[in-house]
DNA sequence: TTTATTTCAATGGTCAAACAATTAATTTTT
DNA sequence: AAAAATTAATTGTTTGACCATTGAAATAAA
């Protein structure tokens, strides 16, 4: 075959050529997206779908594991069993962010920077539109770090735990599912090593201690800002940890 | 069968029965997070993964979709094709935290709270950060607003690229996948109504330079001050503009 | 030698048909 | 009424075959 050579260059962007199953999965995606598929339906049975699209069961299949992947579906088996059109979840999300911040290797430096750029926003949020119950539940975390001040794995769980529920108590859903991986992140980076001596583990109870007050009088400002003190103070301390020892989130390389 | 009656309750939580595709997708993602399979290296062919495994072609074909679908490897077609590994980038996880967002009907009051958290941070990070190049691409991004501040979409779009393009300028690849959502976020939320007359993007295009200004000349605490006043601004207008109408991300229900 | 063309083989993509396993409703038995 | 067996619809899984894609290697042409 010959070019015609007078031709401009044909400015093309790649073709990524989709597979059936990408196509389904594509298609039943958008349905339940723009609500064609409502959240808690089922779809059609997979022969059903067989019986549509004219794929076959095994590229059907193939675009369901898609689905069910990304949290669009959720599959049973047996007699009335099938799939159903679930939300993608929070907690989905939050997972996801946490392995690519692994992955990616991520400072830690960065995920504290993050830290300190969400959690006075939460704290401030907290203080606006805290519930009771929210409240409560902050009261009974901060009980539970008190009391395992002296065992450092429970300890850095329920400080987790705290920080999680603080980002609930801000109603913020968003900025909760950040915080969920945040804290989680480093709560992983830290419990390598031993960042989190005694004296350390006192001062956060006692900054908690405030912060929660403020939470209870509803102060945004007050809670805003002895939040930002907090997490600087934490920040400084990590700063000051990596540099005697150089180290990242992702494969520690040859950690002395 | 008959209980044991002095058994007590036997507390359990509910399993989740694992497909063997779910079970497949398990294994080589635990392979490819804790390094087995590096990046970037073929896993075996599908016919070998049956060999191996002793699942049926299609078990092994879905447990590889599972995986695409995560981002952990990418399929190709023909000799010498077979599955890569790969990361999930950055731009998935922002992506799915957009869906998220918008399927969860998160409001917008929410979404700018995050950039109010966020993007003084930003500004600070990339007073410190920043590289020439980065600069650059900001300023050019700029006089685009600029020259486009009598077509609306343009605008918009433009301004996205201005905060993804500071948020890279950060050098902070975690808050950089948050921003790029929420900035998409509030594009989408704001694009549908007209919340951006021409009044206040005149103010943004001021705003915008100033900030600029703190980050060419590597002052960090300016360029978080101004982002400041410049996301709190923001926050405001949009307040303001939710009293007249309340809507969220999600379905607008009843849109006078 | 250099360049174009053809061939080839490994790999994923798709299909079809069958049977197993699961499960909740239904029916039967106790 | 309660327990057990039956039933039917649905997903789970296997097998085997063939098609489509792709890039290296062999071949032919220049």
């Amino acid at each position: 075959m010959s070019r015609s050579p007078s031709a401009a260059t044909p400015r093309l962007s790649l073709i990524d050529v989709p597979k059936s199953c990408d196509i389904l999965a594509s298609m039943l995606r958008e349905q339940i997206l723009d609500g064609t598929i409502p959240d808690g339906s089922m779809l059609p049975a997979e022969r059903e779908l067989v019986e549509q699209t004219g794929l076959s069961r095994g590229s059907v299949r193939e675009g369901l594991r898609i689905l069910e992947a990304e949290g669009f579906i959720k599959t049973r088996s047996g007699r009335y069993g099938g799939s159903m059109a679930t939300r993608p979840t929070g907690a989905m999300v939050s997972e996801q962010i946490n392995v690519f911040a692994r992955i990616s290797g991520i400072p830690l430096t960065s995920i504290v920077e993050a830290r300190v750029a969400l959690e006075p926003m939460l704290a401030r949020l907290a203080a606006v539109n805290r519930t009771d119950d929210d409240l409560a539940q902050l009261e009974a975390i901060s009980k539970r770090i008190v009391a395992a001040s002296n065992d450092v794995p429970t300890y850095l769980q329920e400080n987790v735990n705290w920080h999680c529920a603080l980002a609930r108590a801000s109603h913020n859903e968003l900025l909760h599912t950040f915080t969920v991986s945040i804290a989680q992140l480093i709560r992983e980076a830290t419990s390598i090593k031993n960042m989190a001596p005694l004296e350390i583990r006192m001062i956060v109870i006692q900054a908690h201690d405030k912060i929660l007050q403020a939470i209870a009088a509803k102060d945004p400002d007050a809670a805003e800002r002895r939040m930002l003190r907090h997490v600087q103070a934490y920040a400084e301390h990590v700063k000051q940890l990596m540099k005697k020892s150089s180290t990242t989130t992702g494969r520690s390389k040859k950690s002395a």
